[in-house]
Parts: C-alpha cells; sequence; structure tokens
DNA sequence: GACGAAAGCAAGTGACTACTTGCATGCAAG
DNA sequence: CTTGCATGCAAGTAGTCACTTGCTTTCGTC
C-alpha cells in the first residue's frame, strides 16, 4: 500500500464518506483523517467532490472473484460457501452501502457503478443454478417454473443482503447466528427450486417420508 | 388533515428528511415546503433536530395493522397478501427509511423507533408460522429443524426488504415483476419450510413424483 | 550548492447554516 | 374597541462550509 498523500486522501476519504455520508464527509475531516493539509486535498483532486467520487468509485470497482464451480457437486455445500463469501464482502462495505444509497438521488454516479459488482455476483448465481438444473439436480416433489427460480435466486440475494445490512441495526430480527442463517437460507432456497437438501445430523428425524410436525416441534 | 403550521412543518420537515437526510434537510428548504416562514419552525418546536426528531418518529410510529389470520387456511394466499401489504408499506417508506439507516449511527434515535414496526411484522409472521406447524402444514418429504423455520422467516422478510428496497435502484436484479416476484418468494419460502404449494395453471407438468428437469425447462 | 516540485501553514473569501431579535400585521375573543 | 396571540418580515450573529492566495519549508536531482 502506498503512502503517498494521494492514497492516503483517497482512503481517508472512503472512510469519512463511509461513516458520514456525502454532506458529512468534510474537506477538514478527509484531511485530517489522512493526516495532510487540507489544501493538498484541492491541490490534488481540484474538488470535494472530484475527490469523493474517485474514491468510491474505485472502492467500488472492487468485484469478489467468484467461488461457484461451474458444474455443481454438491449444492448446498457450494451455495453455502458462496453466500458466505457474499455476506462478508457485503458486510465490509455496509456502512458504504448505506451511505451510497441514501446518496443515490443526489449523486447517482458512484452509486450506480457500485450497483455493477452486485449484479454479477447476481448473474453468477443465475448461472450456477441454470448449471444446477441442467445437471437434473431438480428432481423435487413439484416442478417449479423458470420464472420462479429466477425469482427465487432474487430471494437468496435479497435476503443475504439484508442480513448484512440490518442485522447489526435490529439483531432481534435475526434470531440465529450469522453462519445458521446462511445455511437456513440456502437450504430453504435448495428445497424453495426442488433441490432436495440433507438431513442435518442430530435431529430426531422419525420417518422422513411421514407427517414430521411432531418430531420437529420442539419447546419454544 | 388539519392544516395549522405545525402539521405543515411536521409533514414538510417528513419529506425533507426523506429525501436529503438529516444534515440536508435544513431549516430553510423545510419551511420552505412547509410555506410558513422559517422562524415560525423555530417559534414551534425551538431547533431543528426537534422537529426532525417528533416528525420522524410520529411517521415510523405508523405500524401496518396485522392481516395475518390467527388459523391458517391457505398458507400461499395469505401469505402472498401480507407480503404484497408488507412490500407496498416498506416502498412507501423506501427514502425515509434508507435516511434513516445512513443517520443511524448520528442520530440513533428515531431509527430505533422506526425499527419497532418491522420487528412487530417479523413478530406476527413468526406467529403465523407457528400456527402452519401447529396445524399439520409442515407436511414436505423431508423434515425442517425449528432454528432452519427461523431463518427462513428471516430470510422471507429479508427478500421482501431488499426488494422494496432495491428495486428502483438496481432492476437488473429484478427480472420478475414486482407481484411475480412476491408470489416466488412466498412460494419458494413455504416449499423451503416444508410446506406444499400447488402447481401454478399452464405449465407442463409431466409426472410430478418423476425428475421433471426436462418439463420444466424452458429456453433462456 | 542550486533548482524545482510538492508539501505545509496562516489567512481570508463568500456562501450557507442554525438560530435570535425587534417590529409590523392580521385575527379572534372579551 | 381593545387585548392577546400567532404569524410574517427584515436584519443580524456566530459558526461552518468549500475553496483560494501568498509564502515558507522540505527534499530529491543535477
Amino acid at each position: 500500500m502506498p503512502d503517498d498523500p494521494r492514497h492516503r486522501l483517497l482512503h481517508a476519504a472512503a472512510e469519512v464518506y463511509a461513516q458520514h455520508g456525502w454532506r458529512g464527509a468534510t474537506t477538514r475531516r478527509i484531511a485530517e483523517a489522512a493526516g495532510v493539509n487540507e489544501v493538498t486535498l484541492f491541490r490534488h483532486f481540484g474538488s470535494k467532490d472530484a475527490l469523493l467520487g474517485t474514491a468510491v468509485a474505485e472502492l467500488a470497482r472492487v468485484t469478489e472473484e467468484t467461488n461457484l464451480p461451474a458444474v455443481p457437486v454438491c449444492p448446498e455445500a457450494e451455495l453455502l460457501e458462496w453466500s458466505r463469501a457474499h455476506h462478508a464482502a457485503t458486510s465490509t462495505m455496509r456502512d458504504l452501502v448505506r451511505q451510497l444509497m441514501s446518496d443515490a438521488r443526489e449523486h447517482p454516479e458512484p452509486a450506480h457503478c457500485a450497483s455493477d459488482g452486485v449484479l454479477a455476483g447476481f448473474a453468477r448465481l443465475r448461472q450456477y443454478v441454470l448449471a444446477l438444473r441442467r445437471h437434473g439436480f431438480m428432481n423435487g416433489p413439484a416442478p417449479v417454473t423458470p420464472a420462479e427460480v429466477r425469482g427465487a435466486v432474487t430471494m437468496l440475494m435479497g435476503a443475504v443482503f439484508a442480513d448484512a445490512m440490518n442485522r447489526e441495526l435490529m439483531p432481534a430480527m435475526f434470531p440465529l447466528s450469522p453462519d445458521a442463517s446462511l445455511r437456513a437460507y440456502v437450504r430453504t432456497f435448495l428445497r424453495g427450486i426442488g433441490v432436495p437438501v440433507g438431513i442435518p445430523a442430530g435431529i430426531p428425524t422419525g420417518m422422513p417420508s411421514e407427517r414430521t410436525t411432531a418430531a420437529v416441534r420442539t419447546p419454544e
């Protein structure tokens, strides 16, 4: 990581912006966080908007590499790993994303270029689910329409997004740990699109083919 | 709706805040939007923070009434109606929620009292799902653990939330119409927790118990 | 050692901010 | 008619904002 004031300003600008938003990211605060003089900011970038624009655009250009195989082997494990990575990446950029969303009306460009990364992830997940169908994993008891599968993909991404964005703000809505939640999302998703999932260990299953309401009921 | 300047200020404050956030909601803008003099604002509320605080708190106190029956009859229809109402309510407050989330660090109180409404909805949905299990609707081929059901409830709420918040910002992530998306969420959710759902009309089903990948595959 | 680029420092500019003060106006109740 | 009360209007205060200017310091290169 280079140490010239230009990079320190870019880094500090992204950090201050994530905490205080566009209006709250004053040139004074950014320069102070970068440990450089406020004038240096203007000498390098000309204006606060130019600095914030390039800083946020550069940060949003970080696209997480795919970790979904082209040919599925174990859908639950592979989707769980993907959702873990996606959740971690979204959690890291949580504050930044929040500010981008609330500033999208007055500063649309950075928000737009930041959404490209999410869209790429969406496309990859979609490709993977298409591969699931192509390789005959969707052999559930009832057929699932392609449109419904597409909606389910959006649902999974939305759930992981909402988890990463809201868990710290309203913990009561997330009774399960992050990992248990992601596992539940993935398993619900897979069952929802007709891909059978394994029975987790340590559960009194009874006879899986008959009514199992009594077997899975536990004191709340 | 009363027309005294007090209510007009409260209404205008909420509107301006939803569009510009805490810092961007200047007293000048609010007074202008309310059609009253800026001094009247201070005479009524004393300070900008007091006005914004009461305005946002009052708006966030709007709790949508429940429309989930205590005893389930048709889970898909009932959950679809609930998700439609929840989606509509969240969409209406979209901009406000965005600002609340990004301002939560510097002004936690309104964000906190706004999350109470969502939590109430979460609790009601959870109660309904408990009723689903109690009345024997979860008779799918495999048992679903209570923890997983809880995670699935979080997943459904998260998906509806993300849909309402992000659809206009990144339409490419939502290939289906809002209604078709909600239907897919609900059906995926129900199948995910072991509640069988009907087969939509107009789909070549083939034999539902055998592999149906060929039957549901369509050209993309 | 001389030179030039890059940085810091101090000060200032004009615009905007929340908020206050003093006074004139309109209006409703006594 | 008069007494309050609520509001509008004009002006002002102190602070912050983005941004500029002029000058000095530092430092690597020739």
